[in-house]
This record gives C-alpha cells, structure tokens and sequence, in this order.
DNA sequence: AGCACGCCGACT
DNA sequence: GTCGGCGTGCTC
C-alpha cells in the first residue's frame, strides 16, 4: 500500500539528477507517474515531470510540490522508459528529453490550448495521385509475408525495406498497416519533412480516411497540435503521421512504426536531445512490441550494415512498379567545358541543349544545385579580399534578389559593397555558383521559358511550396530550379529532364558521409525524372566523373556503392564499423576553448586506461568551420566497436568532468555531420 | 541553465 | 569604506 508521501521529479535542465519533493495531504490522492507538478526550485517555480512515487526519503530539508497539473498522466510508463533511456544513450536529462516527448501543447505547465476555428490539419494536396489499389507485386507479397507474422504475434522486429523509387514501398506499408489495425493496434508513419510530401499523405488518407488518421506537421499551431494529440490520446486516431517527433505519439496499443525514407538526415535531431529517430523508433518498437519498417531506396549505410550482419532483417523490392523504366543519366564532364579565359560554365552546353530540347515539346525540367545564393564567394581583383562573415570562419554569399552578401552559417547579413571594403578598388569579382546564378543563367538562354525557383529564400510565406508545387503541376512552369527540397518525393509526370548543376558540391564536403549523401542524393533526384508516360533523362554535370559515388548513381547500383563505400569506411575504422561520438568544445575565447579540449582529451585517456576500455581517439583539434556565430570550436571524436563501452566511458567522464567557466561542451552520441 | 555567494580591484 | 567584476557551487 502507497502513501505517495514523496515523490521523485525530473526538470528541464541540463542537470543529472532527479529531485524528490513531499507531497502536502490534500494532493496524495492526486500525485502519479506521468504526471507534472509546479515545484519550487531554488527561488523559482519550475514544471516537474512526476517519474517516481515514493514512501520515503533520505533528502534533508525537503521541500512541497506546489500544485499537481494533469488530471490524467500526460507520461505513460512506456514513454518514461523510452525517455529515460534517451537520455542515458544521448547524455541528456531526464527532463530534457521529456520535454522533447512532450513538445508543443504542454510546454511551460500548460493544461488546455484554446482552440481558435477548426484545425485545417492536412496542408493543402496538389491534384493528381496514386492509381488506386494496385494488385500487390510478387515482392511485395515476399515482404509482407516476412512482415505479418511479426505483427500477428505481437513481436518486436525491425525490416529494412531496400526498394528502388517506385518500386511500391508505400503498398507494403499498407499492407502492415491494415495488419497490425485488424489487430486492433495503431501504427506510426514517420516521414522526414511533411510539409514537402503531399502526396505521400494523400495517399494515406484516400486509403483510411481523415477520420482515423492524425497529420502532425511544422505548421500546426499550438491549439492545432493539442487537437491531434487529444484525438491521438482519446483512441480516436490510428495512424499518426508526422516527423522525427511522431515517435513520442500517445498511442495505447503501439503496433508498428513506419520509418519513410529512413537514410534522411533530418532524422537526426541537431539540438538536445540529439537523437536519432530511426535508433529511437527501434527502441520505441522493442519497449512496445512492435515492428519497426525502414524504408530507403538508398539507406544509410549503417542499416544495410545492421542488415547483412543480420541484425535487423532485409527486404528487397528491386522492380519497378508497372514495368517504369528507370531514367537513364548521363555525365557531363566539366573539366571539359572550360573555356580559357573565360568565367566558369554553370550550364554547359549538353544540359543547354537538352532543356532546349525538353522546352520544345512542351515538356519539363528540373535544375538541381544544393547551394542557395548567386555567388559563393566574393573578392576584390586588386587586393584579394574575401568577404567573410565576422562571426563565421566562413565566406559570405552574395544573393542578388536582395543586393545582399549573405551567412548561411548564421544568418548575418550586409549590403553588397559597390568597391572593395579593404581597398576601395571598383574591382570586385563574384565566383561560384548558386541557384540565383542558376536563374539567371537560364533567363539568359531561355528568356521565353517561364523559370521558378524553390528554396529557403524562395520559400518565405506559408504555402509558398504548394503554390510552386501547383504552378508545376499544372504546366505554369517549364524550368524549376531549386536545391535539396527538391529531391524529395516529388512526382511531377511531365518532368522528363532533371539537371543536377553541380554534383561535386556535396562530394567535396569536409565530412567522412560526403559519398554517401553524395550518392543518395543524385539517386533521389534522378528518381524526379520520367514519373509520367514518357521516359525520364537525367544529366549530371561533375568535375569528378570518375568518383563511385557518381558511376554508382548513374547505373542506379546501390549494392557496388555499398561495397566501395565500405572499403573506406573499414579501413579509418569509421561508422557503421564502429560507433562514434563527438564532443565539440566552444568558446569565445580562442584560448580558453583549446585547453579546455586538450584537457578533457587527457580525461577520456585516463578514465579509459583506469577502465580498460580501448577506444580511438580524433583530435582534439580546431573545426573545420572553426568560428561558428562568433564562438571558437574544438572538437573530439570518439570511435568504438562497442556501444556500450563507449557511453560507460563517456558517463565516467562526463560524471568527474567539469567545464571551465566560458566553455560550453556539447556531446553529440551517433553525429551526423563531423567536420 | 540560472542564480546566489564570495572574494579581490577602482570609485563617490 | 562600498560597488561590481566573474569564478564556484548548488538546485530536492
């Protein structure tokens, strides 16, 4: 028998520990798991997430909670272990990853949203989509038959569905979907950016209707978000859809997590806690029972890697629905292009050929530059100045539209200078291409062709997307420019041609996953081309033809990428070989930072030498993109065969560790981007 | 993360 | 004599 006298809270500090407070007489009744509570803490009032009922404790000088907020536990038991193992995995608190589970409607104590009209919750769907219920192809048959069991017996499992574009993932999710809803059971849908897949979620409701289904995206306002996650509560909902943050989802009877797109960097969360959503999906999908499905038509090479290991099982759908054939693409050597004396080609001449081919009969095209801006750097002929951003080591890019010269790091901006800021000479030079140069190139060798731009400058208002996506649809378009948002599932059947500008800007990347974003990224684009009846082309423009990353994209061979890249990655010991984990010190003090990361350095030796763990070490040493809005970085990069040692060691650390005043220290377990 | 406490330098 | 710099430590 409880008489919940104590109980135990986590806060939404970076702190370790958990703090128990009394609970008054009148609340006893009140007090459980899950549920927040207003605490004093020091001389404030703080939300507490209430993850420990108590009988008694040893703390002197106790003090009351002030006030139990939930009626209801907002917490389930299932989502205090997903959290409290995030933050044991990720070196975060408790609290802070609560408050990523929670995010939205509850933050800052809050019980009730007002609820303003109705939610508008699905964004606006272009017209045109899926031919309706497809008979199911022998390999989707082979994947379900793998799959269903698993859902049947209620058992945790994880499948990676290795499928070309357009092979029909989507049917096999279906098929998982209906399964795991006959057994009275909800699924997960989780897709990396909402806001750019319409179609993926006009699929979802044509099949299952608005009624079942909850859409969780960016643009929900907070009453908006409270809605759904009522609904989702309640039972109402069935399948959730949603991003990164639809792992938390309230569902009761948690059956399946459908992870689209699994290879997507967004995956990745950039701030604490900063997990990755297919490793949270996986533990979600063990702590539930559940299966979890990742589907790719290129994935990251860590889940191919867990899949032939035979840790997680493998499904391929190697064809393509409708006997589609996949668009051929061919390369266009730049190094051949070059005209002595003259400015660097954006266009060559195949590409202009061929967009003047496409323009003739009527059909589209798509220009692919992942590199926002006109021009990527600027300087001065007479002395040598570069612009660079004065909190950034980094140069600054000029954007014609708005005559400015532009950080992408940290969004500083400053008129674009008639003369040189050094010199004052009326020398100024502007090299490298962006997608504005891209426009405006093209308005100068198609000044008929009517030319659209998406990007993050382009895409300021609030349905600026679905207004580009429906000027493409319906044929206001001939030429669409844009960067990476592009790649994504995008299906515009007149689009017969896709250009990618410049596939040697991801290659060329400070960043060991440059190939590998490389190659997905080409492969995803080239998957724009031939969506219709007519056949699709693809023209990749490089100064590296020869890289694997490239050759493998062009013959759509995921499995001799696989290979080549995993050469590599075994011979520096890199992941999936290994695991990894970075800890980036920053400072303002040049100084300061660089001791500070020598010392912590000696710490992982010692602490791993007291140990016996065996780890490898990078650095420490200064960033690629050492200034950083004004903060000097250091970095340390830990690799280990072994997961759990690793964070054993990096717990001894972190606990004995304490860093200097003006120091921050962020650590960043399983880093996407290290550089 | 905050925020108080505390111990040394230049000010009315 | 005191105002205020930011180093150190604590938050149930």
């Amino acid at each position: 028998m409880q008489d919940n006298r104590f109980v135990q809270v986590a806060v939404n500090l970076p702190l370790k520990d958990v703090f128990d407070y009394a609970v008054p007489e009148p609340m006893r009744q009140t007090v459980a798991i899950g549920k927040r509570v207003w605490v004093p803490f020091r001389n404030r009032t703080m939300v507490g997430y209430i993850v420990a009922v108590l009988d008694r404790t040893d703390i002197p000088g106790i003090r009351d909670i002030k006030e139990v907020i939930d009626n209801e536990p907002l917490l389930s038991a299932e989502m205090l272990s997903l959290t409290r193992w995030m933050s044991e995995y990720y070196f975060c608190s408790w609290g802070e990853a609560i408050e990523a589970a929670i995010a939205g409607p509850f933050k800052h104590g809050k019980t009730t949203v007002r609820v303003r009209g109705t939610p508008d919750s699905l964004p606006r769907v272009p017209a045109g989509g899926k031919a309706a219920d497809n008979i199911l192809t022998e390999h989707q048959n082979k994947a379900l038959t793998a799959i269903l069991p698993f859902v049947r017996e209620g058992k945790f499992g994880v499948f990676l569905l290795h499928g070309i574009t357009a092979s029909g993932k989507t049917e096999v999710y279906f098929g998982a979907i209906d399964a795991v809803l006959a057994q009275g059971k909800e699924a997960i849908v989780l897709v990396p950016e909402i806001a750019l897949t319409p179609q993926t979620l006009q699929w979802f409701t044509e099949r299952y209707g608005k009624e079942k289904i909850a859409v969780i995206h960016s643009r929900l306002n907070k009453s908006e978000k409270f809605v759904e996650w009522q609904r989702i509560k309640t039972g109402e909902v069935k399948i959730v859809i949603g991003p990164r943050s639809a792992i938390f989802s309230p569902l009761k009877n948690l059956g399946l997590i459908v992870v689209d797109e699994e290879h997507e960097n967004t995956y990745k969360q950039e701030d604490v806690p900063r997990y990755h959503l297919v490793t949270a999906a996986m533990q979600r999908g063990r702590l539930d029972n559940g299966v979890v499905i990742l589907g790719s038509a290129t994935p990251s090479l860590e889940s191919t890697y867990a899949a032939r290991r035979g840790e997680i099982s493998f499904i391929e759908l190697p064809e393509r629905i409708q006997g589609r054939e996949l668009p051929s693409v061919q390369v266009v050597d730049m190094r051949e292009q070059r005209r002595p004396g003259k400015r660097a080609v954006v266009i060559s001449k195949p590409l202009e050929d061929a967009v003047g081919r496409c323009l003739a009969k009527k059909e589209q095209v798509i220009l692919f530059l992942n590199r926002r801006g006109f021009s990527t750097f600027v300087n001065c002929s007479k002395c040598g100045y570069v612009m660079q951003c004065p909190r950034c080591s980094v140069a600054l890019v000029f954007h014609f539209d708005q005559s400015q010269m532009q950080c992408h790091h940290c969004g500083y901006h400053s008129t674009a200078p008639q003369v040189c800021p050094e010199c004052q000479a009326d020398y100024i030079r502007y090299f490298g291409a962006g997608t504005q140069k891209v426009e405006s190139e093209l308005h100068r060798l198609f000044p008929q062709a009517r030319i659209s731009r998406m990007d993050s400058d382009a895409l300021k208002t609030k349905t600026a997307h679905f207004d580009i996506f429906d000027d493409v649809k319906s044929g206001k378009v001939d030429i669409l420019v844009g960067t990476q948002m592009l790649a994504k599932g995008l299906d515009f059947p007149n689009v017969t041609l896709v250009g990618v500008i410049a596939a040697d800007v991801t290659l060329n990347l400070p960043d060991f996953r440059a190939s590998e974003r490389t190659f997905s990224l080409l492969t995803q684009v080239a998957g724009r081309a031939g969506r219709g009846a007519v056949e699709g082309r693809v023209i990749i423009q490089t100064y590296t033809p020869d890289h694997y990353a490239i050759q493998c994209a062009i013959s759509h061979d995921y499995n001799s990428f696989y290979e080549q890249e995993m050469v590599f990655r075994k011979q520096l010991n890199l992941p999936p070989c290994t695991h990894m984990a970075s800890l980036v010190l920053r400072s303002k003090s040049e100084a300061l930072v660089g001791t500070a990361a020598e010392k912590l350095a000696a710490l992982l030796k010692s602490e791993s030498a007291k140990r016996n763990i065996s780890f490898d070490m990078i650095g420490p040493a200064p960033m690629s993109v050492f200034k950083l809005r004004g903060y000097c970085r250091w970095m340390i990069l830990i690799k280990s065969s072994d997961v759990l040692q690793a964070n054993a060691l990096l717990k001894a650390c972190l606990q004995t560790w304490r860093t200097p005043a003006k120091v921050k220290l962020a650590v960043d377990v399983d880093p996407l981007a290290v550089m």
